[in-house]
Order: C-alpha cells, then structure tokens, then sequence
DNA sequence: GTCAGTGCAAACTTTTTGCAACTAC
DNA sequence: GTAGTTGCAAAAAGTTTGCACTGAC
C-alpha cells in the first residue's frame, strides 16, 4: 500500500514535470491528504483531513488548485453521490460497480468479474479506455419493502372506500 | 414519442398520487419542460424552457422541487457531465453507456448490446435493479493525438538537452 | 530574478429555507 | 376548510477570482 501511495506521489510529480507546472509541497500534501482517504469526499473534509492530520494549513482556492491538478494527473475523479458532487481517489482508473439506492441513497460498491471482463473487452472506434465507473440504480431491500407496504397499505384504504 | 411522453405524464400523476403529493400546474410544467429537452440540462435551462416555450413562470425553488419529485419517480436522473451537475430525461431509466474524455471532457453516448445484457442479467441480493449507467473514462482521438504530439515534443528536447 | 502559485477576502453561482399567500384536494 | 405548494427574498453552500506576497525553478 505504501508503495502504492509512493507512486502515486511519483505520477503527480511526473504530471506536473510534463505539464511544466511547479511541484509545490501544497500541492504534495493535497494529495497526501487524499491518500489518507477511503471512499468519496467533498474538497472541505480533505481540507480539514489537511489540517487536523498533517497540520498543514491551505486556504480553499489551493485545495480545488490540488484536486483539479490531481484529476487531470489520474489520480482522483470527480463523481456524483445520490446527487452530491464528490471526489475520490482513482488508483490507474481503477473501475468501480455502484449500487445506488434511488430512495434513500444509500450506496454500496460490489465486484461482478463477467461485467468487468465484458465492459473491458468492449472497444470503441476513436477512443482509448482508461477507466469505467458503472453506477447501478434501484432499489435497496429496505426501501423496496417500505415502498411495498406502503403500495399495500393505500390500495386497501381505496377498496375500503369502495 | 408522443405516447411515450403521455405516459411519462401519467407515471409522474400516478407516483403523486402514491405518494399523497399534489398534482400542481407547477409540477406538470416541470415535466412537460423535461419532456421538450433532448440531452442533459441545468435547472435553469429547464426555467428558460417553462418561460420560453410554455410561457408558464415559476420561481427557482419550484424548479427544484419539481425536479426532485421528477427524480423520485424515475423520470429524470441527476448526473455528473465533465463535473458540472445536469439532470437527463430518464425514460423507464432507459440505460446508457458513455464515453467522457478526461481530457477535453467531450461526451459520447454509445450502445453495446453484449455489455447491456451482461450487465442487466447480474443478479445482486438485496438489490432491485432499476437501471444503469456506464460511464467510460478515457482519450478521444483528438486529445490522445494531442497529448502524444506533446510527449513527442518534450522527449525530443530532453534529448536535444543531452 | 522571475513568474507561477498561494493566502485571503470578496464575488459569484447554485441550491435551500422561512414565511405569507394561494390552491388542490 | 386545511394542509401541502408556491413565490419571493434572504440565507446558505459551494466554487472562483483579484490582488499582493511568496517561493519553486
């Protein structure tokens, strides 16, 4: 895992050397930050991870600065949660099966290795794949339960009233 | 196509009528906006479309509100495109496959029968699947050209260097 | 030494909220 | 009639920008 972080920090650097951009240790500890992270988050919780973890302190223009700097690189993607705008980290694009709740939004990630290995094999004319996120919309058992008790809690109020 | 937005009309009277909402004007407006887009849109393109097309005017927080309902029912999707947040038409969340390029951030919206089945027959417990999205991150053509005409640039002056 | 990058605060954009008036049921 | 909705305006949340200063190269 560490050697994993080691080479995303090595990719930033690279990125920035080929874009001709300056290797600034705010810059490093943005991604720093985001490599502490498990899951999605918002530029303010990376902020306070910054601040609270590795006392460092930016201001907020230099956290959207880093993020934006690190999507370009590969290295984070910007994703929509039950309709939030978050970002989290994409280690080689890696590719990710969502099963979003369209109730409550709950969220859950699974693997599925017929779809990867379909999705994967699928090649486009006039377009190179890195990476694919596939985001799954229905209905948790929770809320597919709820729905169907309520369903059968109005259709016998309507046949009372008949 | 005018069956299909009649019945989009009924779903959102009927998922109103589930829910004990109301079945306001306003709320018919909205959709009736959604069902004249082709492709993604912002709240405030759909206000432009209700004032415009429909001459009906509504104050933003309706547009919100109807939208929210929109999306509770199925009938529209809220989405990331190149970052920015856009609602889309979903018609019984028909499923799509997109190309992003990560670069340009372009978008193409392709099919591909082999995925589309191989994702649809995966079978989640705990998991009522409704629909689906695919997003494919990669280069189209022009950026991939672009970004090796430039790596070509940069190689050939660290050689030229040495 | 130079200029890209940063902090700070202010501006701007997008979305939500409180409240009085309205209207679908 | 009444409670859910709407319009309006104000507030909140999220993101970008201008400017002077700093520090990476």
């Amino acid at each position: 895992m560490s050697d994993r972080n080691q080479e995303m920090r090595e990719m930033l650097a690279e990125h920035l050397r080929l874009q001709n951009l300056r290797n600034t240790p705010e810059r490093r500890a943005v991604l720093d930050a985001v490599l502490q992270t498990d899951g999605p988050f918002t530029p303010e919780t990376l902020q306070e991870i910054m601040e609270s973890r590795q006392n460092f302190r930016v201001c907020r223009a230099t956290v959207y600065n880093g993020l934006g700097l690190l999507e370009d690189a590969g290295l984070v993607r910007k994703i929509c949660l039950s309709g939030l705008v978050r970002y989290e980290k994409c280690w080689k694009n890696r590719s990710t099966i969502r099963l979003t709740c369209t109730s409550c939004g709950s969220v859950t990630d699974v693997t599925d290795d017929s779809v990867r290995r379909q999705i994967e094999s699928m090649r486009k004319r006039r377009f190179t794949m890195a990476g694919w996120s596939l985001t799954v919309y229905g209905l948790c058992s929770k809320c597919s339960a709820a729905i169907k008790r309520k369903q059968n809690r109005l259709n016998k109020k309507d046949k009372d009233k008949k």
